[in-house]
DNA sequence: TGCAATGTTTGCTATACTACATATATGTCA
DNA sequence: TGACATATATGTAGTATAGCAAACATTGCA
């Protein structure tokens, strides 16, 4: 235990599968509502707000006519809603809807639900060292140009 | 900040962001090679050593013939080995191949070489926190039922 | 006005996942 | 041996993703 680059990663590949574990639980809820490119999609629209659906395509990395027919599924299950873009009308604007909204929210407050268990479970010392060390990690990944936001797996 | 429960949540919530994107982009490496489901597989008989078609299909939670056809596709790629059994010839054992090993562990050190990145960021003190803080959390979440390892997402 | 560029949708095709029902092979027990 | 249970595979069918090509609507510019 030197406080090696080394370590520090081990100790980072255990959080990591936990923490993931913890995120992919938190999908298990929504898993029969929406399949995971259309989660993606709806964490894009909440993060990012209201997008054409050429934004939507490009930012999913899928083609246009892709986006087009996963909008078709999500308006469907009225968890967006497509409306005219109010600058040009060859434009789609696509929105969240209430529902879609709350779809999210329920994967959030579940995996924060399931965060605040494990953290309840640390030592108060340990805790408070916890809190600086991972804001720090965060702020140090946050450095590198992220890219897992487009894939919705961020939030 | 007084190292509260809620305070270590959030900032667990933010390193779960940034390394479940990590985890994300080192998927991106084989996206084209195996999808989602075919990974989770690979990723239990890593983790599990070789089994039946019929337990694959249990512990990924889908329906023996699917899991049938997944193999199907994981053999036709050179992936996974399917064997009459030792101990019974209606019994199919699936093993990874060294092909599917090398497959799974180019994802682990992509995954262990960006957080390694990360790492070397911290700064000396931080990182010795870290370490005691991570460890303390990934020992905290083990101890709560894990089923993630099934979902294929923990290596 | 007419024509090219842009944004979205639709037609088509292919692959994968999914399950249910059924078939086949094997094991087990009476 | 014969009947039943078990393990896997195959037939069939539905849904989602994905991309390419072509149609369509709209914008903007010459």
């Amino acid at each position: 235990m030197d406080g090696s680059v080394g370590e520090t990663t081990r100790a980072l590949l255990a959080a990591s599968r936990a923490l993931v574990g913890v995120a992919v639980r938190s999908l298990g809820t929504i898993e029969d509502t929406v399949t995971l490119p259309q989660y993606r999609a709806l964490v894009v629209l909440a993060s990012h707000g209201e997008q054409n659906v050429g934004i939507l395509a490009e930012v999913l990395a899928i083609h246009p006519s892709t986006a087009t027919r996963l909008c078709d599924r999500l308006a469907g299950k009225g968890l967006i809603e497509r409306n005219t873009s109010t600058e040009s009308r060859r434009e789609v604007t696509v929105t969240l809807t209430p529902a879609g909204r709350a779809l999210l929210r329920s994967v959030t407050q579940r995996r924060v639900r399931e965060i605040n268990n494990i953290a309840t479970r640390l030592d108060p010392k340990v805790r408070r060292a916890a809190i600086d060390a991972l804001n720090a990690f965060a702020a140090a990944a946050g450095e590198i140009p992220d890219v897992a936001w487009k894939l919705g797996w961020t939030s």
